[in-house]
This record gives C-alpha cells, sequence and structure tokens, in this order.
DNA sequence: GGTATACATCTTTTT
DNA sequence: GATGTATACC
C-alpha cells in the first residue's frame, strides 16, 4: 500500500535539523545551500531528491543532479534510491545523476545527428590533447620552445571554459595587441581544425559544446528543460563559466535550480572555476532561497577550531561560523621530521597504532598531499610495515602506453575516422611502418581527402612507400576490417529492410555504466523536427534504432544511400553489435599480436601483459554491470574515470591521494604530509604575479583537507627532502602559524639527535616561523644541496625569505574598504560601482593595473586601465573580469 | 626503418 | 626519478 504524502514527508524529514529540512522542503524556485565542511550536505540533498518524488509527486526521471566525480554519482544515486525505496518500492528508480562531463559526453552523442557531431567521438586525455597542440603549434609555422604546449593549451582550455572560440579568442587578442594570445588565436584555430579532422574532442568540449548545443538550439533546450525539470549542483564553488551556462539554460524557465557548494572550499579556480557563480547565485537568481548549514557534524571541535582558525586568514571571504556539538577531542599531532622516509615511516606508524592499539580498521585513514610525488614515499612505508593501502589514481592506468594503444584499436573500430587512434597505432605492434611511411600515408589521405585507415587501405597507391611498409599498411588495415567485419553488422544495402533489433547496438538508451546514473525511463530523444535519417541505417521510431551510430554511417560515407555500390571490405554502416567489450578487447589483444608468447619475458613485458590482462578484466566488470551498454558508452566512461572513481570504501585498505581529490570525502583519521612552505602554499603560487588570490586558494586546500578528519589528524613536515635527486632543505607551511597552537601538540622526531644543550624544538619554535618574521629577509636565494648545518641555515633563511615576501603581500591595505567586501561585489554587472580610479585591479590575462579613468556609460561603460609592462588598455565593463586587488 | 642507449628536462592540483 | 628526445648502431 502507497504511503501517504505525509508519511513519506514525515519520514524524510526525520532527523533533520531546522535549516537542513528548509532545503529539504523547498518546492519550486532556484535555491542556493552553502553548506559548510561537514554540515551534513549529502544528506540534504538526497533526502531533498527523495522528498521532490515523495511528496512533490516529481517523476525521478525528470530529476537531474550533477555532482563532481562519477563515484559521488553513484554514491548520491545508491542513497536517493535506499531512501524511495524504504519509502515504497513504487518509486524505486532513481534520478539521472551525473558529473558535468559526462553529461556533456551523453547529450552530444544523443544530439549528434542535429549537430553534425561525431557520433562516437574520440574524448582525448591530458596527454593526447598536447600532441595535438604540438601539431597545431607546428602547423601554423611557429615553434614549441616559444610556444611551449602545456602553456599554450592552458590558454585554449581558459577560453574555452569561458565559451571563446577561435574567432572570438584571436579577435579579443587582436584587440590588446598581446602578441602571446594572438599567437595563440591562430594554434587555437588549428587545434580545433585537427580535432575536427579527426573526430576528436577534448574534455572542455565536453563543457563548451554542451553550452553552446543549449545556447543556440531552442528546440533542444526545451526539450531538455522539460526531460530535467528539477536541477542539483553539487560543489557550485567550483564550476566553471561553460557549466554555468549549462546550468543556467537547462535551468531557465522553470528555474528548479538547486546549487550546494561552500566557498570556503573552491580550490579549482585554476581550471577556471568562477567564484562569483556561487556568490553572486542571488543576483542571478533574484528570487532565490538561500538556506545556511552551519552545523559540522563530522569533526571534533578542536579540529574544526583549528581549520576555522586556518582559513580566517583568508581575506576574501564571507564570514562564516562552523559549530559543532561534537567533544573537543585530542590535540592535532604535527610532526617535524629529519626526512622524508622518517616522515613517512613516523605517519604510517601512527596509523598501525590506531589500527593495533585502538582497533580503528584501515579503511578509515586517509593520508592526503599536495603533489603526487609525496605518494611515492609513503607507499614505500606502506609497504615496509605490511600496511593494505589504495591509491586514488585512476587516470593513470589507463594512462599507460599499452593501455592506451589496445584503447586505441576499439576507438577506431568504434570510428575508423579517429585518425589519432589510427596514427597511434598503426605500427603497435611493429609493422614496419615508421614515421617516414606513416607521414606519407597521411600525406596521401589529405590530398585524397579520406582517412588515414582508409589509406593504409590504399596503401599500394601511395608513392614512396616501401614494401614492407605497404604490406604493414595493409595488414593493418585487414586486421581493423576484420574485426570490424566480426564486431560490426555487415553493410545493409539501399533497400534492404531496416535490420533487426537484436544484434544492434542502441548506445542511446542510458546505462548504470557507473559514468551515468540514469532513470530508468528511457529518455525522448529525436522527438520532432528531427530530420528523418538515412533509411538504410535503420528506423528512428524503432525504439532500438541508435540515432547515434546511423548518423556515424553519414558521416563515414556521405554519399551511401545513393552510390553504395564499391569498396566492399570496409562496412558502410557501422552499427556495432552488441558484443561484451572483453570479447572485443580479446580479439584485438588476439589478433594484433598485443601478448608476446616468446619463451624469454622480461619483467617490463609482464608488467605490460599484466595491464593488458586487467584492462580485460575491467571490462569484464564493466560488462556485467552494465549489460546494455555498448562500446561508445564503454570508451565514454573510460575516457571520463576520475582518480577517485577506482577507489572503494569497504577496502579494508589506508586511501592515499591528494588533498584536491579528498573533497567531499571523510574519514576518521586523517594525516596529511610535507605541509612545508613551498609544498602547500605551493612554491609556483608564492613565485606568481597572482599574488593573495592564489595563496588564498592554497589555504582552502588545506581546510578542506582538515575538514575531511572526523576524529584524529596528523599534520607533518620534513626538514630535508629529496626533490629531483637533490636534498632540499624544508621548513613547515606557514599556514601552520595560523593553526590555534593549543590546537596543536608538536613533536620533534629529531629530537633525539639534537646535541644536548642546543635550543629544542618546542623552544625555539623553527615549526612556528614567526620568529624569524622579524629580521630582514635574505637578499639572495639561500643555496642548495650544501650539507651539514651550512644546510641548516640554508633552510631556515629559505623560509624566511619565502615567508617574507608571502606576509608583505597579506599586509593589511593602507586605506580604503575592507578587501572582503570589494571582492564580493559582482563582477559581471555590478562591479563597475565599485571601481574608482587609482584602484588597483586584477585581470586574468593581463595581470596588475591601476585604473586611470572610467567612462560611465550604462551598458558599455569604457574603463582604462594601465597594465604592469602592457601600457593603457581600455576594457568594456559588463565583460571585463576586473578584480579589486586588495593590498600593494 | 627500427631499436637501444644516453641525456636532458621537468614536477601542482584534474574532468 | 621518470619520461620523452637525440643519437648511434643494426
Amino acid at each position: 500500500m502507497r504511503p501517504t504524502t505525509s508519511d513519506a514527508a514525515e519520514t524524510l524529514l526525520k532527523g533533520l535539523t531546522e535549516p537542513q529540512r528548509e532545503a529539504v522542503t523547498h518546492q519550486a524556485g532556484p535555491l542556493l545551500v552553502l553548506a559548510g565542511a561537514g554540515s551534513g550536505k549529502t544528506r540534504t540533498i538526497t533526502r531533498r531528491i527523495a522528498y521532490l518524488v515523495a511528496a512533490g509527486g516529481v517523476a525521478p526521471g525528470n530529476i537531474l543532479a550533477v555532482t563532481f566525480t562519477n563515484k559521488a554519482a553513484g554514491e548520491m544515486s545508491r542513497r536517493t534510491m535506499q531512501l524511495l525505496t524504504a519509502i515504497c518500492p513504487r518509486y524505486a528508480s532513481a534520478a539521472t545523476v551525473s558529473t558535468f562531463h559526462s553529461l556533456g559526453a551523453r547529450l552530444l552523442r544523443e544530439f549528434a545527428p542535429q549537430l553534425g557531431a561525431p557520433a562516437v567521438p574520440n574524448i582525448l586525455d591530458t596527454a593526447d590533447q598536447l600532441k595535438v597542440v604540438k601539431q597545431a603549434v607546428e602547423k601554423v609555422g611557429l615553434s614549441a620552445e616559444h610556444f611551449p604546449p602545456p602553456r599554450v593549451l592552458h590558454t585554449i582550455s581558459g577560453a574555452k571554459n569561458r565559451l571563446q572560440q577561435p574567432e572570438a579568442f584571436a579577435a579579443s587578442a587582436e584587440g590588446r595587441r598581446d602578441y602571446f594570445h594572438v599567437q595563440v588565436g591562430r594554434i587555437y584555430g588549428a587545434y580545433e581544425e585537427l580535432l575536427r579532422a579527426a573526430k576528436a574532442v577534448d574534455f572542455d568540449d565536453l563543457l563548451l559544446k554542451t553550452a553552446l548545443l543549449l545556447r543556440d538550439h531552442a528546440a533542444i533546450r526545451e526539450q531538455l528543460q522539460d526531460r530535467y525539470r528539477h536541477l542539483l549542483i553539487d560543489e557550485y564553488q567550483d564550476t566553471n563559466h561553460a557549466q554555468f551556462v549549462i546550468a543556467h539554460m537547462l535551468a531557465l524557465g522553470h528555474g528548479n535550480i538547486c546549487a550546494t557548494g561552500d566557498p570556503d572550499q573552491s580550490i579549482y579556480a585554476w581550471r577556471g572555476a568562477n567564484l562569483s557563480n556561487i556568490l553572486d547565485f542571488e543576483k542571478y537568481f533574484p528570487n532565490a532561497k538561500v538556506v545556511r548549514l552551519e552545523q559540522n557534524y563530522r569533526s571534533t571541535k578542536t579540529i574544526l577550531r583549528a581549520a576555522s582558525g586556518l582559513i580566517s586568514h583568508n581575506r576574501m571571504r564571507k564570514r562564516k561560523a562552523l559549530w559543532t556539538d561534537n567533544p573537543a577531542g585530542a590535540r592535532i599531532t604535527l610532526f617535524r621530521a629529519a626526512d622524508e622516509h622518517q616522515e613517512a615511516a613516523e605517519i604510517v606508524r601512527r596509523l598501525r597504532d590506531f589500527h593495533d592499539r585502538h582497533a580503528v580498521a584501515w579503511d578509515q585513514m586517509a593520508v592526503f598531499y599536495r603533489v603526487n610525488s609525496i605518494s611515492r614515499v609513503l607507499e614505500d612505508a606502506l609497504m615496509k610495515a605490511a600496511v593494505p593501502y589504495q591509491i586514488a589514481r585512476g587516470t593513470e592506468f589507463y594512462a599507460r602506453k599499452e593501455v592506451k594503444d589496445v584503447l586505441a584499436y576499439l576507438k577506431l573500430l568504434a570510428n575508423p575516422d579517429d585518425d589519432l587512434s589510427c596514427e597511434r597505432i598503426l605500427n603497435v605492434p611493429a609493422r614496419g611502418v615508421g614515421e617516414t611511411s606513416t607521414g606519407r600515408l597521411a600525406a596521401f589521405a589529405a590530398g585524397q581527402r579520406i582517412s588515414l585507415l582508409a589509406a593504409c587501405r590504399r596503401a599500394a597507391e601511395v608513392e614512396g612507400l616501401t614494401p614492407k611498409a605497404s604490406h604493414g599498411c595493409l595488414k593493418f588495415a585487414a586486421l581493423i576490417d576484420a574485426l570490424r567485419r566480426q564486431f560490426l553488422e555487415p553493410a545493409v544495402r539501399s533497400g534492404d529492410p531496416p535490420p533487426g533489433p537484436d544484434p544492434i547496438d542502441t548506445a542511446a538508451e542510458p546505462t548504470q555504466d557507473g559514468t551515468d546514473f540514469a532513470a530508468t525511463g528511457s529518455p525522448s530523444f529525436g522527438t520532432g523536427g528531427n530530420r528523418t535519417v538515412s533509411a538504410q541505417a535503420g528506423d528512428p521510431a524503432d525504439p532500438l534504432f541508435d540515432p547515434v551510430l546511423a548518423t556515424a554511417s553519414q558521416e563515414a560515407d556521405p554519399d551511401a544511400a545513393s552510390t553504395e555500390v564499391d569498396m566492399p571490405p570496409p562496412p558502410s554502416a557501422p552499427l556495432l553489435r552488441r558484443a561484451p567489450v572483453a570479447r572485443i578487447l580479446e580479439a584485438v589483444i588476439d589478433g594484433a599480436g598485443f601478448i608476446d608468447k616468446a619463451a624469454h619475458i622480461d619483467e617490463e613485458t609482464l608488467q605490460r601483459q599484466s595491464n593488458i590482462q586487467e584492462l580485460i578484466n575491467v571490462a569484464a566488470e564493466f560488462d556485467r554491470q552494465n549489460p546494455a551498454a555498448t562500446l561508445a558508452d564503454y570508451l565514454q566512461q573510460v575516457a571520463l574515470v576520475s582518480d577517485v572513481d577506482r577507489l572503494r570504501d569497504q577496502s579494508g585498505a589506508v586511501t592515499l591521494m591528494t588533498l584536491h581529490a579528498a573533497k567531499g570525502l571523510e574519514f576518521p583519521v586523517v594525516a596529511i604530509a610535507a605541509v612545508e612552505e613551498g609544498l602547500l602554499p605551493h612554491s609556483r603560487v608564492t613565485n606568481s604575479d597572482n599574488g593573495p588570490r592564489d595563496i588564498e586558494e592554497e589555504r582552502r586546500l588545506l581546510f578542506v583537507g582538515m575538514t575531511r578528519a572526523m576524529q584524529h589528524l596528523l599534520l607533518s613536515y620534513s626538514c630535508y627532502r629529496m626533490v629531483m635527486g637533490r636534498s632540499e632543505g624544508r621548513v613547515g607551511s606557514s599556514f601552520l602559524e595560523e593553526i590555534p597552537k593549543d590546537c596543536l601538540e608538536p613533536v620533534d622526531l629529531m629530537e633525539l639527535e639534537r646535541p644536548a644543550g642546543s635550543p629544542g624544538y618546542r623552544d625555539n619554535a623553527v615549526y612556528l616561523p614567526r620568529a624569524h618574521r622579524r629580521r630582514e629577509p635574505s637578499p639572495t636565494p639561500p643555496r642548495r644541496g650544501s650539507t651539514g648545518a651550512g644546510q641548516e641555515r640554508g633552510a631556515a633563511s629559505r623560509f624566511r625569505s619565502a615567508n617574507a615576501s608571502w606576509a608583505s603581500r597579506a599586509a593589511p591595505p593602507p586605506t580604503g574598504v575592507p578587501a572582503a567586501e570589494a571582492y564580493i561585489e559582482p563582477r559581471a554587472t555590478g562591479m563597475r560601482h565599485s571601481l574608482r580610479s587609482g584602484l588597483l585591479v586584477r585581470h586574468p590575462t593581463f595581470g596588475l593595473g591601476r585604473v586611470a579613468e572610467i567612462h560611465p556609460a550604462g551598458d558599455k561603460t569604457r574603463v582604462m586601465v594601465d597594465f604592469q609592462g602592457r601600457g593603457r588598455t581600455t576594457l568594456v565593463l559588463p565583460p571585463a573580469p576586473l578584480e579589486p586587488v586588495d593590498g600593494e
């Protein structure tokens, strides 16, 4: 019997605080939940989704929740489902829970026909992107020396996140006469050209293209607004402009958008996150309800007080009071170790102590660090102590060469136009097709306007190819074609009846594949206004017909329907059979000869082979969990795994991860290693001209790490650390002195080695750098790599200078309004009101500048700014992203 | 054209 | 300390 609405509501509100209840019961219209660390945010969101269904009568299929990782999506989906099942099994279908990137990938595939976009795009990882950028740099006649691909890519990525396409980017670069940006504008154009030709998209495209799809196609936008009538977006403080546009486009009309987040936990500004998305939420949605969750249920009073003390040093910040009813708990242990080995060993010793003497399970403990390289020494120590551990490095596995090679075969099978994948594996395993041959083939392909794979089939016609190379190409093409024949439907002649449903791939059906947790009801696609896709490919009315793959046939061979005659080997209707991915993988590995059956196998080959085996195992698991999934689904899922996605909760192992990856998680025991000046805050930040802004993000990073801890927190640093082979003198992070002293229990592991009579750790307060502050900063950087006592001095002065420059930046502004207020001013429209001439401002690309003149003119207010080293520049004000800078 | 070796160059954080 | 690149040799 279905419970009454009030029964269900009652159940869902049980045990909630008043603010949480408000968030859960808010019905229609925009809602902003400002949720402090550990304030029960996830609980509130899952209850809210369930409440919308149970009490609000919203169909689960009409709810879209966006989370930060696939793991979080899975978690939220599971918990919501649990709630709904508990109330009434009748409700038990999940809402769509997805990351922005997965959502984008899925929508782009769904609407590929309308967009003329690739049906199975190759989603590039960062390494792939860098290769393409490098090609693009060379293509426009520049050198990678002057235009380092990482820097260029970062610039392009920034443009994409602001929805700036090559033309717009180039135009704005021209306008400001910035040589680097003007050239990047050209590279950006070439880069896009290369991606388009290879039917590839990068991570940023998944957002940019989705934002444009929604912005520029009214019919699609309305269709999706109707599909997703309630929107919930988590970690809103870390959304960038593209994500902001996607959210707004979806929420347009119904306005049912619930954003949750915490400005103090914004740690992704470096990849385009725009804090004003959350800070100005009420400006974008003037009727928004705002709920604040400030009671912390996670941490002890001590941990919370320490974290609050730290974060209170951020001046560009809305004041917020986190409090807790939890017990005071133990003090935070702060280790100072001689070197990273001692540090790691001591962390592990403490963890073992918790485990052995206090019955804390291994999976209740985690170690965080700022940079991945720290994990190595921790792993060694854990291994030595026989402590089980897991490490959040999901992407690393898929970045391995042999894994990428095998996956490239799958990509090429799914999309024969994927020249990047084709080029990657053409000679893997070796077939006698070297660089020169590949170049000739590519030139031939370009001349004939065919894909690289097609060029391989016609290798005999390519001039200058050695017999060996030509043979290799033909062998390769034959292999791919054989695999396609085996796993794809054979070409269907025009006039033949549409293929039957059973062997046809049905990629459009969302699946529970660990990437998207979709509603059980199948989404409506291809409704009114759709052009009919060519008859040979299938019937759009057939629920099993896949419009995505149907277009693949069109893309591959636009004239197929009319001139279906020549070239028998390539199937012209590449409808993928729904074969288990693991089986396709095995066929690829077997056919290509990845497993070398030679008698003598060295260590490295063995490792490679076991990685390939692991790939098959993971794929088999994917097949088991997603029986309806297609090859395209698999490739999408694999491309979008995040580092934490592969972590298991009941692992029985200590978890290692970066501070960035730790967001949203919690552990009873947390250790944060290498809390050192230069690492946290990172030297790239302390030395950057972006000044206090970046330092504050580093501080938030430590804040995020500390607030993951429930019962016990350990912080540590080393006095010497191997960096790039050399031993470097190090000192504790300046952030450590911002933690209230009585929260800390300093432990000096070097104490034993201290010569009798010399000042001890606690006495001379080396870990508290304040003592050094008053001295003059050393004018010359300390030498590194020296030994003995000299190194100790080197470490101290190194710290002193780093700290001095940091301290001077953080000094309070001499006059004027408090910085916090200026910062909270809206950037987009209201900004001009808080500008005044003489104000120091920051522009994301121009850097620091001083306002010279302001010419108010409504929407087109112009501001003249004197930028450092660039001279006077005119900016038009709503769009110009100017930030006031506090201090000097 | 393929492969092995030395060497040089970075190292933030990630979907 | 590991990855890519340049060079030499097969």
